[in-house]
DNA sequence: GTCTATACAAAGATAGAC
DNA sequence: GTCTATCTTTGTATAGAC
């Protein structure tokens, strides 16, 4: 529709990705854009405007993302190297880590209405990933110990972490990290 | 050794773990001490100057901690859960993360100093794990697959992406996800 | 939708007095 | 070591013209 409206969006969320949302301004994108911070404010009144809206696009980008792993007739252990490589595409676009990483670390900062989109979406990122291991259970691909729940928690949770590992030691460490992490499901 | 100097070093990375390092200002320990920006600018000229020294307080208090901990006699396995303990107490105190977590997420905001500092301290922190995970094979308390260095990598890595998980989501699953983790150690 | 102009507050920082 | 006073720059935000 409102095609600056998306661009200054999906802009943001990359600033957000490498600087973080409290860190980056209106003067970055109207200098990356060349318009006036008036016009951004045209369309994002508040800065938590644009911060909610850098939430729905996060939220309807992995949804799209998941949907396409999921749909794929592939076996459990493929969709989650996919998924793993959603994430490594980051450090590739350069000095990046997972925008939602970076939401959280400033969960003290943004607003209610942000946190509760960025919870959203953890919980949106961990059903997704409780469903592979589902998926890799049944197929008798792979199995697991504990708590599956919590298994899936701890792969979005480390996997963000390995990220921000990655891009402050070198991106060649997040591959190592995530094939240590999966060495528990024999992948 | 108490001086207001060093007070203004421990508030600060209070500051760091709630807020991160662009967030909090020198308005904010003004008013937590009571005292003026002029009289924080006349112990930390520059806020990178103060940003050095959290880095170094955070380095010390690790050092002191892990020190403590190898010097007990006990077994590998509790010295570990003694480190995750120590995240644990993080968000007991209110709403905090790792201070290294935090600072890592906003690697591209601060100096390149504060950056090497960051990458010292990560070091340090996987060195200690690698070598609790050493001690453990030693004593045949547990095995490890795959690759010792990144298996302490992948634990610092989780439990800092647990914490802030956690902080948003509710401190209990602190506890849920490391459980999770050191399972493969069948800790 | 985009601009100029401007307001206003906050953040980092300095000079100089006590 | 702490203060008052001041300065500069930046960030968020609004009003009104084109």
């Amino acid at each position: 529709m409102n095609d600056r409206k998306t661009q200054i969006i999906k802009h943001s969320v990359e600033l957000v990705k490498k600087y973080g949302y409290d860190s980056f301004s209106y003067a970055d994108i109207s200098k990356d854009f060349g318009i006036t911070k008036a016009t951004i404010h045209h369309h994002f009144p508040k800065k938590d405007d644009l911060g909610l809206e850098i939430c729905y696009y996060i939220h309807e980008n992995m949804l799209t993302a998941f949907d396409k792993i999921l749909s794929e007739n592939t076996p459990a252990k493929k969709k989650i190297q996919e998924y793993i490589a959603l994430y490594a595409n980051m450090i590739d676009e350069g000095d990046k880590i997972c925008p939602i990483a970076s939401l959280q670390a400033e969960s003290n900062i943004i607003s209610e209405k942000m946190k509760k989109e960025v919870c959203t979406i953890d919980d949106l990122e961990n059903m997704f990933i409780e469903k592979l291991l589902h998926l890799g259970i049944q197929s008798k691909e792979f199995t697991i110990t504990g708590n599956i729940k919590y298994e899936a928690i701890l792969i979005t949770s480390a996997l963000k972490g390995a990220l921000m590992y990655a891009r402050i030691h070198g991106e060649e460490n997040y591959e190592m990290i995530s094939k240590q992490l999966l060495m528990r499901l024999n992948i």
